[in-house]
DNA sequence: CGTCGGGTGCTTTTT
DNA sequence: GCACCCGACG
């Protein structure tokens, strides 16, 4: 990706040759600078918040109030007025994607030279920094990033190693507290210092932290968090080096600040403090060209800060998130700007209505109340479904109605607050022919295949990385089991040396012959690619998928998928040709760029950063995911208590405030028209559980929804549902509560009911004429088949059921 | 050492 | 309704 290791981005030491023209703040912008172009179309606001010129800047920008747009025009503006060159500008971003985006928009508005700016994640920023520094934090520079799960391995076995189990300890909890006491920049001694140690858990809770710890170090790696908290140490432990980078960046802007957490602040913090007179002659004498940024002390004053943040957003205090960060913003920075946002150019008013309404029972808020000019629009569309099949059969009808009706697949989302419902949505949109993708979930990277080439690749270039030794060491079967592989480590660590070392004295260990070989055949094959990133030999400078191929082919790993007879493993072979792809196109977009970077790159990507605009499907993903995106029309499912807000929110402090401004977050990304749809009864942990609309519904004017199938007309609907599903609410099921007999059902009641159950037709041929039946649609005629192969699609129009498109292997129907 | 089968426990959201 | 863990067997 660009974003992060585009070759004409240097390190901070990097560009200490080049002159530094800064012109303060509040001095008359360059003559060069067209006004007109960069602040177009803006309102008085934003255009306050693309011109205000001082040390700290809050944005508070409402949902769809032009947020994005005012931060990059803000960037053009100080590149355009040569207030900043493009290498002292950090912004920073909550994905990689965003971050693109954002470094596309600034390049249109000022042109090529802007690419110099540090535009990325909070984590990208650091990896660069912890790496360019790394002989100083102490670290390789090829360190390993380990990703959640590779956490949970590695708890995993320290657990077992402790039997801590006993103790109620698993890799799960464990790993939120540790990532929650580094987030409040805690490490093994500062929290065993004020730890109760006469309590036997504290005791053992601190011993598997300190184990985690010495683990990672000893194998080179950092988990998600310490790449921030690292950081913050460098820059605390090394003021040199916190100075190197205070004195480069000179404008730092961060968005999403309502979702930063401690150690992201303090980092914030840690980058716009001054730099003292003396550090800063130390630094011209260095080379470093300072003189153009000192003030009249002699000193660096701290970079201006602007942050972009909306606290009704604030979606992810259970990652530590802190909210005081914003509300706390001009107390921290005193002297600091607040411009505020509200006018919104995404929604129709009857959207922002619902969400003025819904975020209104939140407490302990600014008030702040969105508005558009744009009109009412469609009212918002209600559903309730008998079962999460019928749900997601509405969700696909209606999908479906909209692209007839003109609306692109790709501008059609759907959102849902867990990941298991994805499971109901999928087998209906499949069944219904609808395209579709879902975005994070599983994701391309945390398969298994991809993960052990991965892990190749991994012990390549970071040899201190025993995870991915141990990964790899018998994947593909050769014979050697986890007996062996305990005894390499105990071997390892009685003569002091590191796994791979083990692994190339393996002969030393006494094995049979066969195994013994197989060791040293994967150690030599290591070493040999190895060699092939090292500059020193002849063989150096391959490319990274050069290395891939190789370990690939000396590994035999993609030829013993290709020779399986599990039918499974053909696709896990094509999922590993798709990651040499992926390498191949890596290093014709960063010709610079090396192994590590292919691999950090690979560590931070983030769900939303694989949304691919241009692909004409329609997008699921969670709640969360959806931040920060937006849809003309957006699907809302699972609208219920326990699932919106989710039953585990119940217990924790404000739990049930973020879920409300999940539920915010979730409506204001729906620019024409929202659904809200929920079940009855829902499949969970295999069986069915009754479900009862969210609290959230009656907190929408009622007249703001338009009920095709009301949890009220659900219940009228025969009493064999539970009591608490009969419980009336405000908000629906109105014409009951006045005494009216229910509403005339609609066709979609029936037509909407769906078995779950999967069939393969096999080669069924259907013909335009034919006639079919369908489990659930009853009688109807075939008007067209397309498509080809498995994907073959009937176009049937049902006798009472309408139109409908079929996958024909695996519809429930049969030829009349 | 590898494979298969049955039992268990689990899911909130993610850089 | 799945993934993972463990134990039995080849």
């Amino acid at each position: 990706m660009t974003t992060l290791f585009g070759p004409d981005q240097t390190t901070a030491n990097g560009v200490s040759g080049a002159p530094v023209i800064v012109q303060e703040s509040g001095r008359e912008r360059g003559s060069g600078y067209s006004r007109s172009s960069l602040l177009d179309g803006l309102n008085p606001q934003q255009l306050e918040a693309v011109e205000y010129r001082g040390q700290a800047l809050l944005i508070i920008a409402g949902a769809g109030s032009g947020k994005t747009s005012v931060l990059t025009r803000r960037v053009a503006s100080l590149l355009e007025s040569r207030e900043a060159w493009p290498s002292q500008i950090l912004a920073i971003t909550f994905t990689n994607k965003a971050a693109a985006e954002m470094r596309e928009r600034v390049v249109a508005l000022v042109g090529d030279h802007a690419r110099g700016m540090w535009i990325s994640t909070f984590h990208s920023a650091c990896v660069r920094i912890l790496r360019a520094e790394a002989e100083r934090a102490g670290l390789s520079s090829t360190f390993s990033i380990y990703d959640s799960s590779d956490t949970r391995v590695t708890l995993k076995r320290i657990i077992k190693g402790l039997d801590a189990d006993t103790l109620g300890f698993t890799p799960a909890n464990v790993s939120a507290k540790i990532s929650k006491l580094k987030n409040e920049l805690a490490d093994v001694d500062s929290y065993a210092r004020n730890a109760n140690m006469s309590d036997p858990q504290e005791v053992m809770f601190v011993e598997i932290f300190r184990q985690y710890t010495q683990r990672l170090r000893a194998a080179s790696a950092l988990d998600f968090d310490d790449l921030i908290g690292e950081t913050v140490y460098l820059f605390r432990a090394f003021p040199r080096v916190a100075a190197l980078y205070r004195r480069r960046f000179r404008h730092v802007l961060v968005d999403e600040y309502q979702d930063t957490n401690h150690a992201q602040y303090a980092l914030v913090r840690e980058l716009t403090r001054p730099v003292d007179a003396e550090l800063a002659d130390e630094l011209e004498a260095q080379g470093l060209h300072v003189r153009n940024v000192q003030d009249s002390t002699g000193a660096i004053p701290g970079a201006s800060l602007t942050v972009v943040g909306d606290s009704d957003q604030s979606i992810y205090a259970f990652r530590g998130a802190d909210i005081r960060n914003i509300s706390e913003f001009e107390r921290d920075f005193p002297g600091a700007k607040v411009v505020l946002l509200e006018q919104n150019y995404r929604s129709t008013q009857n959207i922002l209505s619902a969400a003025n309404a819904v975020i209104g029972n939140n407490f302990d808020r600014k008030e702040k109340k969105l508005w558009t000019a744009g009109g009412d629009g469609e009212k918002i569309v209600g559903f309730t479904g008998y079962s999460g099949h019928d749900e997601a059969q509405f969700v696909a009808d209606e999908i479906e109605a909209l692209h007839q009706a003109g609306t692109d697949y790709r501008d059609i989302a759907v959102f849902y607050r867990t990941n298991a419902q994805t499971r109901a949505l999928e087998e209906i949109l499949v069944r219904a022919a609808v395209p579709y993708r879902v975005v994070g979930g599983t994701k391309f990277y945390e398969r298994a295949e991809i993960k052990d080439a991965m892990a190749y690749l991994i012990a390549v270039a970071n040899p201190d990385d025993e995870l991915a030794l141990r990964r790899i060491l018998n994947t593909p079967k050769r014979g050697i089991g986890p007996a062996t592989e305990t005894q390499l480590g105990s071997f390892a660590a009685d003569n002091g040396i590191s796994y791979r070392q083990a692994m190339r004295d393996a002969a030393a260990l006494g094995l049979g012959p066969k195994v013994t070989n197989a060791i040293l055949q994967l150690a030599r094959l290591l070493d040999e690619a190895a060699l092939m990133l090292d500059p020193a030999s002849p063989a150096g400078a391959a490319s990274v998928s050069d290395v891939l191929t190789f370990l690939l082919e000396g590994s035999t790993l993609l030829s013993v998928l290709r020779s399986s007879r599990d039918p499974q493993d053909e696709a896990r072979a094509e999922n590993i040709e798709e990651l040499v792809a992926q390498t191949k196109d890596f290093t014709r977009e960063n010709p610079d760029a090396g192994l590590v970077d292919f691999l950090t790159q690979v560590s931070l990507v983030a769900a939303a950063d694989d949304l691919d605009d241009a692909s004409g499907t329609v997008s699921l993903m969670t709640l969360h995911t959806a931040k920060g995106l937006e849809y003309n029309a957006v699907f809302l499912t699972g609208v219920e208590e326990g699932l919106l807000p989710h039953q585990m929110s119940a217990h924790e402090p404000g739990g049930p405030a973020e879920e409300r401004r999940l539920f915010y977050v979730g409506i204001t990304r729906a620019k024409k028209r929202l659904y809200l749809s929920l079940a009855m009864t829902r499949a969970q942990f295999g069986d069915i559980n009754v479900a009862m609309p969210s609290r959230y519904l009656q907190e929408i004017p009622a007249d703001l929804i338009d009920w095709r199938q009301s949890p009220g007309m659900a219940n009228s609907r025969g009493g064999t549902q539970s009591r608490a599903l009969n419980a009336r609410r405000d908000g629906y099921g109105k014409r009951e509560q006045q005494g009216l007999p229910p509403a005339p059902k609609p066709k979609t009641e029936w037509a909407n009911r769906v078995t779950a159950q999967v069939r393969d037709n096999g080669d069924l041929t259907l013909e335009p004429g034919d006639r079919i039946r369908h489990v659930d649609f009853g009688d109807g005629r075939v008007n067209q088949v397309t498509g080809e192969g498995t994907k073959r699609i009937a176009h049937v129009l049902f006798d009472s059921a309408g139109a409908k498109k079929l996958l024909i292997k695996i519809a429930p129907i049969e030829k009349l």
